[in-house]
DNA sequence: CTGTTAGCGCCTTCAC
DNA sequence: GTGAAGGCGCTAACAG
C-alpha cells in the first residue's frame, strides 16, 4: 500500500496496459496550454502570478482552460525549478513540548495563513534526526521552527537546507533569529503577590536544572524571594509533568508544609495539588499559595485553583510568524515576550 | 524572507555572481558518480538499495564516494520522477482533534518509523481546503488519515491526489479504510457498573447531537441503562468541551442530583465535577457517580476521581500505521477497536 | 509581449 | 554488469 499518486497522464483506474500518455489523467500544464492555444510558458506565467506581463485575452484563454481541465499545478515540479516549497518543519523533542495545544493550533493557523504547510518532526534524538530529516521532505522547508531543546542552532542550521531556523527552545546563538519569554516580570509579579498576602516561607519545585533555561528561572525566583523576604525553605527538583508534581507533594509533606509553593511548570502544581487532595479527602487542606508557570488553558479555566506565569500565546505565535515572512533585521538579538502574573480564582 | 533553500552546487554564502556551477554547495548524484568514476545510472542504482546488480567493487567506490561528499539524494527531484514522496498528510479540523497528545505522539512516531514524514493540515472549511490542499506538498502525500470530522470520504479524496485516505471521524463509506472505536462493551460496562453500585438514576451530558457518531453513542447510552434498570433522568447537551461540563453541572443542580452522570468527552466530566467542587467549596459532594469517556490522559493519573472509558492507545495506532503499511483487505469493513471501563481512583 | 530552449536532480528503460 | 538517453512537470533565461 501507500500506492504513489495519481500522476499525469493516469487515471485513478489504473488497468490500462498502454504508455499512458493522453489518458484522462491529471492535466499538466502543456494540456492546458495545448486548449489554451499558446505555449507552456506562457500559460505558465498566466496562472502563477507572475509580474511578468501576459497579454489579458491570452490570460484569460488560460485561466478557462485551466479551470476547464480543473488543473492544479504541480508543487514538486515547480519546487525542483524555483527550489521553494512552501513547507515549514516544526522540530519538537517529543510533542508535549507544545505543552499546549492552543498555542499549537494557533501556529498551525498561522502558518497555513501564510499559504505554507507544516511538517511536524520529532526529533527523538540527533543521530536519528539526521537521517530523518536528509531523507525526507523536511530537508527542504523554507523555515524551521525550533521547539525542541534537543539541539541547538548551527546542529539544526546543518540539518536542514534552509538557513532560516528560529529558535524557540532558548537556545539562540546570535546567528538564528529566535523568540523568548521574559520571565523576570512575570516572576517578580507573582513572587510579590505572594509577599502582599503575608507569605513569610516558600518552596521551589523546579524542572531538569540541566537546562540553562531552568537555571536562569531558578535564579529568578530565588532573586525575587530574596527581595521580598520570603525564605526559601527547600527546593524540590522535578521534571516539568504531573507525576513529578505528586512525588514533589510527597516530599513536602515529609517536613513543615510552607507558606507558598511555586513550580516551574503548571502540570506539576496540578500534579502536586492532586495529591494534597488524595492525601486529605476529607480535609480541607491547610491554607498555602500554589503558583504555577505555563498558563495552560486547563488552568485559565478555572479546572485548578492556582496562580501561574504566562505570555499573550496570541503575541508569541504573532512574532513568529512575523520572521517567517519578513525575517529578523537582527538575529543577534532575540526577540523578546513579558511574561504576566495571572491571579488564580482562589491562589 | 523564507528563502529558498540552498540548491546544489550553491553554497551557503551565496555572494558569488558567477553561474553556480561548481561551488562547495549541496552535491548531487552526478558529483557522486563523478568521484567514484562511474556513471550516474549506477551510482543511483548502488545508492538506491535497488535489485538491480552492480559490481561489488563499484558500489564500493560509490558509497565512499557519497559519504565523503555528504551526499544525500533530492527527495524532490526523486519524488518527481518516482512519485511518491513518503508523506502522510494527517487533517484534523481543529487541533484538539487530536484529543489526547499521548495519541498524536504515538502517531507522529509510527509515521516517522515507516520512514515518512507527516504534514499536518488544519481544514477550517471546506472551501479553504481545497485550495490550501492543491497549492501544497499535501497535494501529493502518500496517504491522508482523516481526523478532522469536516468532510466525507469522497470529498476527501478528490482532495488528495492519493486513493488511500484513511477515515478517523466515524464517517466512512465502504470504499477508503477506516478506523472505529467499538463504544458499545465499553458503554455497557460502565453502566454495568454503576448498576453494581446502587443506581437508580442518571443523567447523560452529550455532545453535539447533529454527528452520527454521537446519536449512537446515545443510543447506546439509553439501551444500557434502560438494560441496567436505571432511570435516565435527563438529558444535557454539551459540545464536548470542559466549558460545556461546567454549564451542564448548573443544569443539572437545578433539579435534584441524579446518582449517576455520563458524561460523553471526559472534558465535560472534569468541567462538571470542577464546577460542583467550586459550588460547594467546604462542603463534601454529595455521593454520585461521575462517568467520562475517552480516558484522557490526565485522567489516567489519577487527577480526576472519574471513571471512564476509552480504547488502547497502542493498539489504535498500530492499526492505523498497519493499514499505511499493508492497505486494507477489505474497506467495506471498517477496522474496530474496542472499548474497555475504567474504573476511576474514586468513581 | 511571446515562444523556444535549457535545465532542476533523479530514475528508468534500453541498448551495449 | 554498465552507460547513454529520455523523461517527470515546471520555470527561468534567452531570443524573437
Amino acid at each position: 500500500m501507500l500506492a504513489p499518486c495519481r500522476r499525469a497522464g493516469e487515471g485513478a483506474t489504473t488497468l490500462a496496459m498502454t504508455p499512458p500518455k493522453k489518458s484522462p489523467g491529471v492535466p499538466t500544464i502543456s494540456d492546458v496550454a495545448a486548449l489554451a492555444g499558446v505555449s507552456r510558458a506562457v500559460a505558465s506565467r498566466a496562472l502563477s502570478s507572475e509580474s511578468r506581463p501576459v497579454s489579458p485575452e491570452k490570460r484569460a484563454r488560460v485561466e478557462a482552460a485551466a479551470a476547464r481541465l480543473g488543473y492544479s499545478p504541480n508543487v514538486v515540479a515547480r519546487g525542483l525549478s524555483r527550489n521553494t516549497f512552501d513547507l515549514v518543519a516544526v522540530v519538537v523533542n517529543h510533542i508535549h513540548d507544545l505543552s499546549d495545544l492552543d498555542l499549537f493550533d494557533r501556529l498551525l493557523s498561522g502558518i497555513q495563513a501564510l499559504g505554507k504547510q507544516m511538517i511536524l518532526i520529532r526529533m527523538a534524538s540527533a543521530e536519528h534526526a539526521v537521517d530523518l530529516v536528509r531523507h525526507g521532505m523536511a530537508y527542504h522547508v523554507d523555515a524551521a521552527l525550533v521547539f525542541s531543546d534537543f539541539a541547538d542552532a548551527p546542529t539544526i542550521r546543518g540539518l536542514f537546507r534552509t538557513d532560516l531556523v528560529v529558535m524557540l527552545n532558548g537556545r539562540h546563538d546570535g546567528l538564528s533569529p529566535a523568540v523568548v519569554a521574559d520571565e523576570a516580570p512575570g516572576i517578580r509579579a507573582a513572587v510579590a503577590d505572594a509577599a502582599k498576602k503575608g507569605v513569610k516561607s516558600a518552596a521551589l519545585v523546579t524542572g531538569r536544572s540541566s537546562s540553562p533555561n531552568e537555571q536562569q528561572r531558578i535564579a529568578l525566583y530565588q532573586a525575587a524571594l530574596r527581595e521580598a523576604g520570603i525564605k526559601l525553605q527547600r527546593v524540590v527538583q522535578g521534571d516539568y509533568s504531573y507525576a513529578s508534581g505528586r512525588a514533589a507533594a510527597a516530599t513536602l509533606a515529609a517536613e513543615t508544609w510552607p507558606e507558598a509553593v511555586f513550580c516551574t511548570a503548571d502540570a506539576m502544581a496540578m500534579g502536586l495539588l492532586d495529591m494534597r487532595r488524595t492525601d486529605f479527602p476529607d480535609h480541607h487542606p491547610g491554607r498555602f499559595r500554589l503558583y504555577g508557570f505555563d498558563n495552560l488553558s486547563l488552568v485559565g479555566l478555572g479546572a485548578y485553583p492556582i496562580a501561574t506565569i504566562g505570555f499573550d500565546k496570541a503575541e508569541y505565535v504573532a512574532r513568529i510568524i512575523d520572521i517567517l515572512r519578513d525575517g529578523l533585521a537582527d538575529p543577534a538579538q532575540p526577540l523578546t515576550i513579558p511574561t504576566h502574573f495571572i491571579p488564580g480564582t482562589t491562589a
